[in-house]
DNA sequence: AAAATAAAAGATATTTTTATCTTTTATTAA
DNA sequence: TTAATAAAAGATAAAAATATCTTTTATTTT
């Protein structure tokens, strides 16, 4: 569904909003470890959301990564628009580029009630959002 | 959503069940031109279709692809399954490996209910089932 | 100021996906 | 039974995605 690179960004963000929440920045070590991810290939692509302004970073002793308030409130959504663009709420699911709501190909209105839910579940979801659910398991972004 | 493969996959097997209906089997060039794919690349799909089932085809002088009774009825999930394999149905929506039912990770249910109408829809779409949709706009599986 | 820390940036490597080219095999028709 | 046709199979190539390694820059603490 989504590229390994946004699995990995948006475990990532979670994971960070996470430990934002309890007070603290964090290492790209440890959210590798965190969510069972390359530890240079989640850094690339921290660096990234990071330039984006999607999440904010610190350099040099106690630094990491971390959000502000504005970054707490963002949605799956917008990490994912952020990574792979758009075209999973966009984009012919038969890969038609012509294929427009004027000019439809033969599968385009039944997957536009697919995309329209996934898309409206993605912006619901917030990345700060999901403490209660990880308390408990907070192993989960792993593996 | 799904891989290059997969789109072409599906575009070539309703083409194919379009030329069918019209009686006639359908060589690798009018498919490659039919749904604007590369022809070497279409071909290794289709011979991979072939042996699992999905499709029939005949060498020599009037030869070519075709879809028997059974493989008309087939439906777009079968494609689906057959180039992509099931992960588009039951995978984890974060890439996690030991995401369930049972030990669900954060957006486990929410990812559920897209898939499950996903699967749904696929499941009721069948390859030789698109003909009037297609007698205006044949044009359409290509690009 | 110097040493230590941690992200940013740059360069390179590996794997997978997508695409192309060539040869072989099966079938038909003349 | 030979020539032509068309898919099957095999080999290779190019591009994109994923992953790793090294160097640089910014920041903090001593």
């Amino acid at each position: 569904m989504f590229s390994k690179t946004c699995e990995y960004a948006i475990r990532a963000m979670i994971f960070i909003a996470q430990k934002t929440r309890e007070g603290d920045k964090v290492g790209i070590k440890d959210i590798a470890a965190g969510i069972g991810s390359p530890e240079h290939f989640i850094a690339k692509i921290l660096q990234d959301l990071g330039r984006k302004g999607l999440l904010q970073s610190a350099k040099g002793p106690n630094g990491g990564f971390y959000l502000d308030k504005p970054s707490m409130k963002q949605s799956l959504a917008d990490v994912v628009r952020a990574v792979d663009g758009d075209k999973i709420f966009m984009g012919c699911g038969l890969g038609l580029k012509q294929c427009s709501e004027t000019h439809p190909c033969p599968m385009h209105h039944e997957f536009k009630v697919i995309r329209k839910q996934l898309h409206q579940m993605l912006e619901k979801s917030r990345v700060g959002a999901f403490t209660e659910a990880l308390e408990n398991s907070m192993a989960f972004l792993k593996r």
